[in-house]
DNA sequence: CTGAAAGCGCTAACAC
DNA sequence: GTGTTAGCGCTTTCAG
């Protein structure tokens, strides 16, 4: 049986009352009741209840995030596989403790998110969300809205919305990615896009189809192969498009996981990634960095992007107004040898 | 105003101890009240206080778990470039799902944890801890036996222990390592540990020691460099290896992450690992896989580990006795490029 | 089978 | 400055 708030009033001779202000800091007490009290909580180890503090306060101090996985959650162990999201949660996890407020998390595939979702509203398990991984019509930002529980987006959904968001320009990313290849002379540069629904995937495969205009490239759809931004998914996807009969030189993956699974399958396949294919990623992952050969990339801070979520939500929560409450940020290419090469 | 068990009462015109138990499955409501409980229950989309129930049920649902980082926290982005943990948090998130439990996280230091531990466990947040990364002296598993708190943990301090655990025989893996290597001739393998404290950075080292016994070779301290389970420490510790006047012809790291930055670093010394210096890591991480040559490790499965561990938990709360509840695993060598090849 | 009432541990009006 | 009291929303005796 743990203490209760009643415990150290007794031993002290107080009033819980008195107890409860004292260890809140308010300022109706005097201050040697005030270290008296400190003094014997901390000597007896007492720590208020959570849940009664926050029955009483109708607030959890606590942050939710759903992370959003494709698979069957058999296959969980996928799920945190691309490195994207360990990153981001890392970045939850330093920027809520922080503030002292606790992240709860839980694991979803988008079929089952929904009972998760409706679980942590209605059962006011926690006072705000973290959402990603933006679908183009996301039921979720409706749901949260309608609920009236903030939350802060990872991107957004297709057109105008009206909630807070941190989103990368990874439309203008893949242009420039596009760009970069078409520079050393690439015309037949294929795409391994992502899931249709995201938000993400939309915007890469058009970014990719603004850098083939903008290079004087024709668009050909023999050249997009669709992959589910894993590594297998790449591999698959360059499979099939080396062994066509008239190749690309160049594949560009919608993600770093989908690009690597490009360089594993095309060195399989005896091709040479850096030399006679160019090979590039999008997200600037570690793993990117110590690939074969090293991955380019468009860097996308998802750390940094993660803690400024949680910073906007914490605001959001206060009841203050955020300065700039939906940002668009710009990715930056990293160059790395899988991309410098002609074609052959 | 969320919805709350009276609203729903109030609607059906019964008192809020019938709704209650007709939600709740007891079996003394007639069949008739409970199905119209249900619909209307479900149709105003109520769902009951987390907090209440919580509260007056004494326990939460909820399995705690504090990532540990070495660093601190404003270079927070690091904590999770190891993807050991990312998969191991996605074991727990799914097998917590499983069991309709929320998985409490937070993110800290050594230095900054027993805060988060304290508050936890007095705050009654959490119904149980997963805790890993153990060290050789750890006061959380003391502290949470004496605060009668449930846990389980991946891996132990050194000597007998009295808690439930998993733990993988890291010892015989790294001996085995150090094997492999010597039957290709190799003589002068170098080691970089991790961080002493850790009882896995021991008993790894313990199995390389034991390794060069078995291969009838002495331990040369020379070829030992201590790095810190991250890409960064492996690249330092290999720069300073390779620079010797005598260097190693192989060189084992601590961790997969460690492996890396030895393969960069090596690389970018002009040398070329998996020809004239075998490298091998552990973990068995996705990443090991996409490396540059593809990095051979010794399979350590964090997610299956995980997930094994909430289930072990999940049968402490429910105050059954665990069959098997001290396991010891054994890791698989998984050969690949990086280690394949005879000293120069 | 159903309802009234107590109380989980805490905070916040409201008294004194 | 301090204490008394009324709940937060729910579950669980205990009556009927």
């Amino acid at each position: 049986m743990p203490l209760t708030i009643k415990d150290v009033a007794e031993r002290l001779k107080l009033s819980i009352t008195t107890v409860s202000r004292a260890l809140d800091g308010y300022a109706d007490v005097s201050e040697t009741t005030r270290a008296r009290v400190r003094a014997t909580a901390a000597e007896m180890g007492y720590a208020p209840s959570h849940n009664a503090r926050q029955m009483r306060r109708q607030r959890t101090d606590t942050i939710g995030y759903v992370l959003p996985i494709t698979r069957h959650s058999d296959e969980g162990s996928r799920a945190l596989a691309d490195p994207y999201f360990s990153t981001f949660i890392a970045g939850l996890g330093d920027e809520t403790a922080r503030h002292n407020l606790d992240l709860l998390v839980s694991v979803a595939t988008e079929a089952d998110e929904q009972a998760i979702y409706r679980r942590w509203v209605q059962g006011r398990r926690v006072d705000g969300f973290v959402i990603n991984r933006m679908r183009l019509n996301d039921w979720r930002s409706q749901f949260l809205q309608q609920s009236n529980m903030p939350f802060v987006a990872n991107g957004r959904e297709r057109g105008e919305v009206s909630y807070p968001f941190i989103e990368m320009n990874s439309r203008a990313g893949f242009r420039a990615l596009v760009m970069h290849l078409a520079a050393q002379g690439h015309t037949r540069i294929a795409f391994v896009s992502g899931p249709p629904h995201l938000r993400s995937s939309a915007d890469r495969l058009a970014g990719y189809r603004d850098g083939l205009r903008a290079a004087g490239l024709g668009f050909d759809k023999t050249l997009l192969a669709s992959g589910d931004l894993t590594a297998q998914g790449g591999g698959d996807a360059a499979r099939s498009l080396l062994t066509m009969s008239n190749p690309p030189s160049a594949i560009l993956g919608s993600n770093d996981m989908t690009a690597l699974g490009v360089l594993r399958a095309a060195t399989a396949l005896g091709r040479k990634p850096g030399h006679d294919l160019a090979v590039a990623g999008f997200d600037g992952t570690e793993a990117a960095l110590h690939a074969d050969p090293p991955l380019t990339t468009m860097a996308h801070p998802a750390y940094e992007i993660a803690r400024d979520m949680v910073r906007m939500l914490v605001s959001l929560l206060r009841g203050e107004t955020i300065a700039q409450s939906q940002r668009v940020l710009e990715p930056q290419l990293v160059l790395r040898a899988s991309s410098q090469c002609k074609p052959a």
